[in-house]
RNA sequence: GCGAAAGUGGCGGAAUUGGCAGACGCGCCAGACUUAGGAUCUGGUACCGAAAGGUGUGGGGGUUCGAGUCCCCCCUUUCGCACCA
């Protein structure tokens, strides 16, 4: 240890001294409880931006902190590696994807080695490898074998600016989740995950991880899940030998339907249509439904004009008999429910709005519960089956009326009955729907997971063996940016031998969604070089779940829905035992910056040109300082706007720990006490012979271990970082030579250096490193030491200033002991002459006294 | 439009969950050391006031001995959703 900070010289002496020793390799055969650190693994665009310094300084403090407290940390890092952007790079300049990519991972690793993070590198891995993406074929196989993937046809979110298909998660809103292009639709044929499937459990099995979730995220799944319980009726259709199911929240207004509304799309519209004169112009108004809707523009704010058409059909309500007329609009969605609606126009706004329209009847079957009991239906009705004048539709639950024999019953029970009669007849009954849609998983991209399925002219479609895995991305695609696959361009890729009959066989181009590389990938860092399988079950179950996880809320629905279903149908694969992968999930703040002549702020970004470079940073200030100002400056889960103004105020504050460690340590004319059995605990030491000033900080040391440890369980850095700052500053005010220092201060003094030195290693590990062996611990790396433990004994003040008040106004404080008595605690505020000067003239009516806390005093 | 969260010094933010508002840091002011200071150190820094004291957590009301914290109304900002039957 230096007499002055440098940081670069440490910083680069301990990162070789950590990759030298291995420090940070996780091992199965360590028996301390495990700890499984996640943070969210970087797209390599070749370069760190702040954002992810703050994301992985986040994750490192944690690691850090949960090694020192004896945990068997597993801490690892990869590369989400496929992806657009290398295949951008090679339409624009020519560079092959591979390339590219693996000069971006070796710039980016450089980087994370330069901030220090402790990870286990001997665990990395890369998505756009063949012996990873192998995995995402085995996996799509499996899935196919158990009908969770499928191929079919359909009107697909596409992006014209990307050329290429969007799930629905990213294509959220109606515009593209990475340009933001507005999206279209397009008929086309691809994959799909099942993930309905599991849209049950990934609502209900939120219960197990709702504690450790930020509760945002969780209501992002739920909405997007879109659990919703009703009930189906199936009317028939007057005439002809056909039904319609519809779907409904609110069986209990079944007799306020005055029509069925069906979507364009329906397939029952061109049947309910035969015979009409109105055909051809009922069909002309469903195809403009559906090419409204397919360029759906940019203002989503503005809700669309509902229209309509009558089909001329009826349909028959099976409640009641009554005949409802068959109409087509453009608010009623094919892809929700059963693509068709009972209209009840007094009950729902939608419906309500489209019958003033279209001047259909409007019949209230629902009236408020006044205190219990019935009331008169609102706004004046008449009563019986006329239409009523009604400014709004009456959504709320109540007591039906006009409706027969379930007139009077309250609507929470008429639901549940109205369902259990539909069904006892065959007609309908209660039902579940959601809103989520099975996961397309089909790009027409080069740089992808090739979907292992072959198609032979005699087979058909027939999957590729998994012996034959993995399905190779070639080196040689021809990038023309046209939007057709790539991979069509490649010959030696596009024919094969059909596995089955070994005639000439054509391979599937499309490659997949780089969100299934992302849903699996923490489990393949538990046993990285399997080649045997996607991992070992039983290593795997050493490590997972993840004990915190840490990244953006932006992957609120997709990645995080993703990686939940894929847990599930590992579960039902016999990988894992558990039904979520993840037990906490912390969703950092983006880290914004001024966008130049603009008052904006924004996600740092290239395009922008308000990046920060963390190169920079570090050269300037030091990994050390950049990392502990990225977490001081904000909240984690806060957006946090970037300014270098506060970076030196770390700086300074390393500098003054560093000074004052060089001054205590050892080797300075041998001023600390030897390294005692006990440590810090150096119970002979303990009471005696402390000056005050001792007591004071050795009283500060151990009330910021016990405020520190608290906040690592919570997360709550920048408070964390501003503790270790006050035990610095009381360190600094300690006044003792130590040349001239008793033996009693030089144990105070190195007690409160050890605990800040080591919890501040979470923080700035180089220079925690460095001071650590400049103390003398020059065997070990700071890595093995023990977390320092608070004694609350030593905690606690001695003598507490009561403040002291008067009508609830701040009037005095009282010096007490902390064990003082009600009563005398009482007698001394109320004796205190600031006090005494308040209450002359007045009665005391009432004095509160809080123990510990405070004394207020009341007078009149 | 619907839903959720949040509004605290010049700035980022603290506040043991109903008990001293403004911890810690940035910035700023003054002083010291300096040939020099965008280095370092010391002190100060919510507002008004010379002081005593008064005021103060978006605005208004309420509950309470006591409210940044709880309740009601309003304003503002941010985020999510987008006809989901």
């Amino acid at each position: 240890m230096d007499e002055k900070y440098f940081p670069e010289t440490i910083e680069e002496k301990w990162q070789q001294r950590w990759a030298d020793e291995r420090a940070f390799e996780a091992r199965e055969d360590d028996p301390r409880p495990k700890f499984y650190a996640l943070e969210m693994l970087p797209y390599p665009s070749g370069y760190l931006h702040m954002g992810h310094v703050r994301n992985y300084s986040i994750g490192d403090a944690l690691a850090w902190y949960k090694r020192l407290r004896g945990f068997n940390v597993l801490h690892p890092i990869g590369w989400d590696s496929f992806g657009q952007p290398a295949e951008q790079a090679a339409i624009k300049r020519g560079i092959q994807p591979r390339a590219w990519t693996e000069d971006n991972i070796v710039a980016m690793r450089d980087q994370f080695k330069r901030l220090g993070i402790s990870y286990d590198w001997s665990r990395e891995i890369a998505a756009h490898r063949p012996e990873y993406y192998k995995w995402d074929q085995w996996f799509f196989l499996k899935m196919l074998e158990r009908g969770l993937a499928y191929k079919r046809t359909s009107a697909v979110n596409w992006c014209p600016k990307e050329e290429t298909v969007l799930s629905n998660e990213q294509s959220s809103g109606g515009v593209c989740w990475r340009c933001g292009t507005q999206v279209t639709k397009k008929e086309i044929e691809q994959w799909y995950l099942r993930i309905t499937e599991y849209a049950e459990q990934l609502v209900a099995d939120i219960k197990e991880i709702e504690a450790g979730w930020p509760e945002k995220v969780l209501k992002r799944q739920r909405d997007w899940v879109g659990r919703s319980e009703g009930a189906y009726i199936d009317f028939k259709v007057k005439d002809q030998d056909e039904k319609i199911r519809v779907f409904t929240t609110r069986i209990d207004t079944i007799f306020g339907a005055t029509a069925i509304v069906i979507a364009a799309e329906h397939p029952l519209l061109p049947k309910l249509l035969e015979g009409s004169t109105l055909k051809d112009d009922l069909l002309q108004f469903a195809e403009n439904i559906k090419a409204a809707r397919a360029i759906k523009t940019e203002d989503l704010s503005e809700e669309e004009e509902k229209l309509g058409m009558n089909t001329g059909r009826l349909a028959i309500n099976p409640f009641n008999g009554e005949l409802l007329p068959i109409w087509v609009a453009n608010y009623v969605l094919m892809d929700y429910g059963a693509g068709a609606v009972m209209s009840v126009p007094a009950h729902d706004e939608r419906d309500f709005e489209f019958a003033q329209k279209y001047t259909l009847a409007i019949r209230q079957v629902i009236a408020p519960v006044v205190h219990g009991q019935q009331s008169e239906p609102v706004d004046q009705a008449s009563g019986g089956d006329q239409s009523i004048e009604m400014k709004h539709a009456f959504v709320e639950y109540g007591v039906l009326v006009n409706s027969g024999e379930w007139s009077g019953k309250l609507s929470t029970d008429a639901i549940r009955e109205l369902a259990e009669y539909a069904a006892a007849k065959g007609f309908g009954g209660g039902a579940v729907t959601y809103r989520i849609r099975d996961w397309g998983i089909s790009r027409q991209r080069f740089w992808g997971a090739p979907i292992p399925v072959v198609y032979c002219e005699k087979c058909g479609m027939v999957p590729v063996p998994e012996k034959d895995l993995p399905v190779m991305l070639p080196d040689n695609a021809e990038f023309s940016g046209t939007g057709e696959s790539p991979l069509k361009s490649v010959p030696e890729f596009l024919n094969t031998a059909c596995p089955k009959c070994g005639a000439p066989a054509m391979r599937e181009t499309d490659t997949m969604d780089t969100f299934v590389d992302s849903s699996w990938y923490f489990f393949r860092y538990c046993d990285p070089r399997n080649d045997g399988m996607p991992f070992d079950t039983a290593i795997a179950a050493q490590w997972t779940p993840v004990d915190q996880y840490i990244g953006g809320d932006s992957h609120a629905v997709m990645h995080l829905i993703y990686t939940r279903f894929w847990t599930k149908v590992m579960r039902d694969l016999g990988l894992v035992k558990f039904n979520e992968p993840v037990k906490r999930l912390l969703t950092q703040g983006m880290v914004t910056n001024r966008v130049e002549g603009t008052n904006e702020w924004k996600a740092m970004s290239k395009s922008l040109g308000n990046g920060v470079d963390p190169d920079e940073m570090i050269e300037a200030f030091g990994a050390d300082a950049t990392r502990l100002f990225i977490l001081f400056a904000a909240p984690v889960e806060n957006e946090l706007r970037w300014s270098e103004t506060g970076i030196e105020g770390a700086v300074r504050f390393l500098r003054r720990v560093w000074i004052m460690v060089y001054k205590w340590r050892p080797g300075y004319a041998g001023i600390l006490p030897a390294h005692t059995e006990d440590g810090m605990q150096a119970g002979s030491l303990r009471s005696q012979n402390f000056s005050d000033a001792a007591r004071a900080l050795r009283r500060k040391t151990h009330q910021t271990i016990a405020r520190v440890t608290d906040d690592f369980e919570k997360l709550d850095l920048n408070t964390n970082v501003a503790a270790l700052m006050e035990l610095s500053n009381a360190l600094g005010e300690f006044n003792v030579e130590p040349a001239s220092a008793s033996d009693a201060d030089r144990f105070v003094a190195r007690e409160a250096i050890e605990a800040l030195v080591i919890m501040l290693a979470p923080f700035s590990p180089h220079i925690a490193e460095e001071m650590w062996e400049g103390l003398g611990h020059e065997g070990g790396l700071l890595n093995s030491a023990q977390w320092p433990v608070a004694d609350p004994e030593l905690a606690k003040q001695e003598e507490l200033e009561i403040p002291v008040q008067v009508n609830g106004k701040l009037r005095s404080r009282v010096i007490v002991s902390p064990d003082i008595s009600e009563a005398d605690l009482r007698e001394l505020a109320l004796a205190d002459s600031k006090v005494q000067s308040f209450i002359d003239g007045h009665k005391v009516v009432k004095v509160i006294v809080v123990p510990q806390r405070l004394v207020n005093v009341v007078v009149k």
